[in-house]
DNA sequence: TAGTACATGTTAGCAGTGTCAACATTAAAT
DNA sequence: ATTTAATGTTGACACTGCTAACATGTACTA
C-alpha cells in the first residue's frame, strides 16, 4: 500500500481549512496547520494551492455553495412572501452561526474574486438564486427585480453584520415586527 | 535634544497605522514595519499597545470617530428626509473609499469591543448619532426609532458589503432610483 | 539637590509563519 | 520499459508576534 501519496489531499485541505476556519476563524488558519492536521508534510499544500489566498478562496466557496443550498434554493414549491422571509432568516442563522466563514466570504482576504473562477461563480450563484427567487415572486421587470434583490440582500448582509457589534434587540423573525419583516414588505407588491 | 525618547510614539504609531491598513489593508501591517516606519526599534510599540490587536482596536476607533464626524453629525440644521439622504450616500462613500479600514471596523480581527473602552464607545456613538438623526426627524416612540435606526444602518452596512462583491448597477444616490432613496422611503412618516 | 521609582526606549532571542528551491517517490503516458 | 508529470518531502530564508533582560531619561520625594 502506498502511503508516500495521499491520494485525495486537495479535497481534505479544503474540507480541514473549512473546519478550522469556521472554529477558530481564518486568521488563525496556517499552511503548516492544515498539513500538520492531515498528516502531510509542511509544503505539501503548495502542490494543491499556489498561495494562501487559494486555500482562502476554496472556503469561502465552500461556503457560498453552502449558503446557496440552504437558502436560496431554486425549489420546486411556489415562491411566496412567506418562503421569501423564511429564506432570509437562514441567512442570517448562517451568517451568525458561521460567522468567521462568513466574514471570510465576504472581506477582505480574498482580493478579487475574479482571480478564482469557482468563487466567482458561487458567489453569483447567490445573487442569481434571489434574482429567481423575485422573478418567481411577481412580473416585475428585470431591473425591478435586481432592484428588489440588492435590497433584501443589502438588508440581510448589513443586519448580519451590525447584529454581531451591536446590541440589537432581537428580531423575531415571525412576528413581523423587525427589521427581516420589514425588508420583506420591501419585497411586497 | 533627548533622542532616545520619542515623546508622542503612541500618537504616531496610531496615525501610521491607520495609514498603513488604509493603504495596504489590515493584514499586511505589521508591529515591526510600524516601529520602522516610526523610526523606533522593532519591540517599541509594545510599551503602548500589549498586543497586536489593541493596534487594530486604536485604528478602529479612529475609523469610527472618523465616520461620526463625517456622516451622523448632530448638526445644528434641521434633520429632514433630504439630510439623512445626504448622510447615508457618505455613509456609503467612506466605506468604499476606506475598504480596509471599514473592515476592521466591522470585521473579526478586533474580537470583543467590550475590550475596548475607546472603540465600544466610538462605535455606540455611531448608533446614538443615528437615533438622534431619526427621533429629530419625528415624534416616534424609542422603540420605531432604535428600529428606523438598525435598518437604515443594516441597509448601508450591507450595500457597502455587498457592492464590492458583485456587480451592482450603480445606484444614483439623488435620482431617487436606488436602494439607498429605498432605505430613506422606511425613514419615512 | 540627591536619590529613587517609573515610564519608555533597546537588544537578543524564541517559536511560528508563508514561500521557494532542490530532491524523492509514485502514477500515467508513450 | 522508459520517460514524463504529478505529488510528496526536506531544508532554508525572510518575516512575524511576542517576551525577557537591560538601558535611558523623567518626575517625584527625601
Amino acid at each position: 500500500m502506498n502511503t508516500y501519496h495521499h491520494g485525495n489531499l486537495k479535497e481534505e485541505l479544503i474540507a480541514c481549512a473549512c473546519k478550522l476556519c469556521d472554529r477558530d476563524g481564518y486568521t488563525k488558519l496556517s499552511i503548516r496547520s492544515l498539513a500538520k492536521e492531515s498528516g502531510v508534510s509542511q509544503t505539501a499544500p503548495y502542490r494543491h494551492f499556489k498561495t494562501k489566498e487559494c486555500v482562502y478562496a476554496a472556503v469561502a466557496t465552500v461556503g457560498f455553495k453552502k449558503l446557496n443550498e440552504l437558502v436560496f434554493f431554486n425549489s420546486s414549491e411556489k415562491v411566496t412572501k412567506k418562503t421569501i422571509i423564511a429564506s432570509s432568516s437562514k441567512y442570517i442563522e448562517f451568517g451568525l452561526n458561521n460567522a468567521n466563514t462568513y466574514d471570510l466570504m465576504f472581506g477582505t482576504s480574498v482580493g478579487n474574486f475574479a482571480d478564482f473562477p469557482d468563487l466567482l461563480l458561487s458567489a453569483n450563484q447567490t445573487y442569481d438564486n434571489m434574482k429567481d427567487n423575485f422573478s418567481n415572486l411577481a412580473n416585475d421587470s428585470e431591473e425591478v427585480v435586481a432592484f428588489k434583490c440588492i435590497t433584501l440582500w443589502s438588508m440581510l448582509h448589513g443586519l448580519v453584520g451590525i447584529i454581531r457589534k451591536v446590541n440589537v434587540a432581537g428580531d423575531d423573525f415571525d412576528e413581523g415586527s423587525g427589521p427581516i419583516s420589514t425588508a420583506s414588505k420591501i419585497a411586497d407588491n
